[in-house]
DNA sequence: AACAGGAGGTTGAACGTTAAACTATGCCCA
DNA sequence: TGGGCATAGTTTAACGTTCAACCTCCTGTT
């Protein structure tokens, strides 16, 4: 492998110009820049990033932490961020906590041993800074930069929808209350519940998996004599719960209506599609990479954060009751 | 941040002899790495990792080159392949390549300037070896280590099944025949299909995406005329058709069957649950990784080509037609 | 004619780690 | 008694990059 001393002999100058030719970090002639580029491409020189970190203090990698990749919200959000990564020239690092606390603590002691210059962070457990710069997503905290959807509104939305569906009596299966996210959905729900009118006649809180409990299969089979409608805290809960409705023999939405929250892109191709909550994942993971560099920029200042809105996208999950 | 000379005067030693500590490099008294530990435990030592690694030539990450994160395929491969990794205190480093041959090739060049210890590669291009060790999952080439399920084996299942549902007119949908894998699944279910005297009415191309070419879409909507079966080269390319059948009034599995291949985790919550071939994708990373390890202990040596089996699983989109 | 100052380049050191070479001490055995 | 050798530790240098300090022309100004 060749080095910049390599490239420096063969183009006649000294390794600092090729360095400085290399990074624009000062003006060089045009003629003796050009030498030093012909002599990179003949020697095919490629930069020692290791060594580079190690003199700047830094690496040029950020560190993405998330807690599951299988549940399909992240893997969208994954690439979206490693291509706006990519296009500001950081490398990607991934660690997946598998929605385990220590394991999410290794990996964030891993990037700050590797050095990463910032990393974006969806937590499981509880919030402790790194010694790197982060931005939260989806789950933010205060006094940090964070990007998130408007849970909140979120919530309200579905509320309001099944409202003007005419239903009156609804299920909620709410997501894990120890998440911000899941916390901001329910009571964005509650709260327009309250004011419309809209009775919450049983509540499981079950995790963002399709593994429902058995309390929450036992109200999805009883679910005709309860309720009109069920509420979930997010699309894979939903899908699941479609799934023991059917084995129940319950019609959806004729019998009941189904609403879920981020609108993966699964939810399009269940059967009745999905009436869901979309979180603008694309335009997260822009922000929140764009959040992070600025902050590369400018470390000290105010913590910023955004709140991206959400919509109501109606499928064949919902269906109007008459009174 | 205290580095190794830190440590080493708190312990009062020289500062290798903290490094022999802590990599088990050498016998130390006990007493003294006693010392060591302790001094590390109340500086919060840390390793820099970019300096390890500039000095060891390599650094302690493994690269993930995958060409679409989206595809629910990969997500699982990445966690198992984060998951097998991190066992063996490596960190990863994902390149999404979005099935761009540049983009791949940029992320490949990229993990060499980061001097990774290797990369596990699901190649989009052509496979041109990187200047550090590879694995190939899924879709291999000769003279280097891969891993893949036996897509040939797939084909044959699908074309058996079918024939022991008693079809005998079936619809192809193939995926794009640049990839082996994709070859050696339609080679594997022609060659059965020839066998068993299944005949291929039609047979369309398409990418590995719920995008379906309008001529695909033409045979599917004219389906009930022509075959009893559609057999698709993926599950996101089943799901589709599934999608495209729903839309056209054909009932699925009373007028015509479907299978995939991948089973991906939304194949079961597919209406009607989609008979596929699983690939045991858990399996093939902690092979891949673990063959991965293998070849950094021992640089050189004939490249090894895992094959691992492939299950047919029944479910309800396939069902029985009369002769 | 002398000198300031900028442009273009070089020298040398430093980042934190590891590996090789070296030293000091104690012990065994001829 | 002294040579050989293992054990436990130290000294020193090196990995490839960047940054601060320095040097050398050259040009324009007075």
């Amino acid at each position: 492998m060749p080095t910049l001393r390599d490239v420096a002999k063969l183009a006649g100058v000294s390794h600092t110009t090729v360095s400085h030719v290399l990074n624009g970090t000062k003006r060089v002639r045009p003629e003796v820049a050009d030498r030093v580029w012909a002599a990179v491409e003949t020697l095919e020189y490629r930069l020692n990033r290791p060594a580079q970190a190690l003199r700047r203090g830094q690496s040029h990698i950020l560190g993405l932490v998330l807690p599951d990749l299988t549940n399909p919200f992240f893997p969208g959000l994954a690439q979206a961020i490693g291509l706006a990564a990519r296009k500001a020239g950081y490398a990607l690092t991934l660690v997946d906590s598998l929605e385990d606390k220590t394991v999410e603590e290794e990996g964030l002691s891993r990037l700050a041993e590797e050095q990463v210059a910032g990393a974006i962070w969806v937590p499981v457990g509880d919030y402790v800074p790194p010694p790197f710069p982060v931005v939260l997503v989806d789950r933010t905290a205060e006094g940090t930069d964070g990007v998130e959807a408007d849970h909140f509104l979120g919530g309200q939305l579905q509320a309001r929808h099944a409202l003007a569906m005419g239903h009156r009596r609804v299920g909620l299966l709410s997501g894990p209350q120890s998440l911000r996210s899941a916390r901001l959905r329910r009571e964005g729900f509650l709260a327009e519940a309250k004011v419309g009118g809209l009775e919450v006649v049983w509540e499981e809180e079950v995790p963002f998996s399709l593994e429902l409990s058995p309390k929450a299969r036992a109200r999805l089979r009883a679910v005709r004599e309860e309720v009109t409608l069920v509420v979930a805290a997010n699309d894979v809960i939903a899908l699941a719960a479609l799934e023991v409705l059917r084995e129940a023999g319950v019609r959806v939405p004729e019998e009941v209506s189904l609403i879920g929250y981020d609108d993966i892109p699964w939810a399009t191709l269940a059967h009745p599609p999905l009436t869901t909550v979309r979180q603008p994942v694309k335009e997260m993971a822009e922000a929140a990479v764009a959040l992070l560099l600025r902050r590369l920029q400018e470390p000290e200042g105010e913590a910023v954060q955004i709140v991206v809105p959400v919509t109501l996208v109606p499928r064949g999950s919902t269906r109007e009751v008459r009174r």
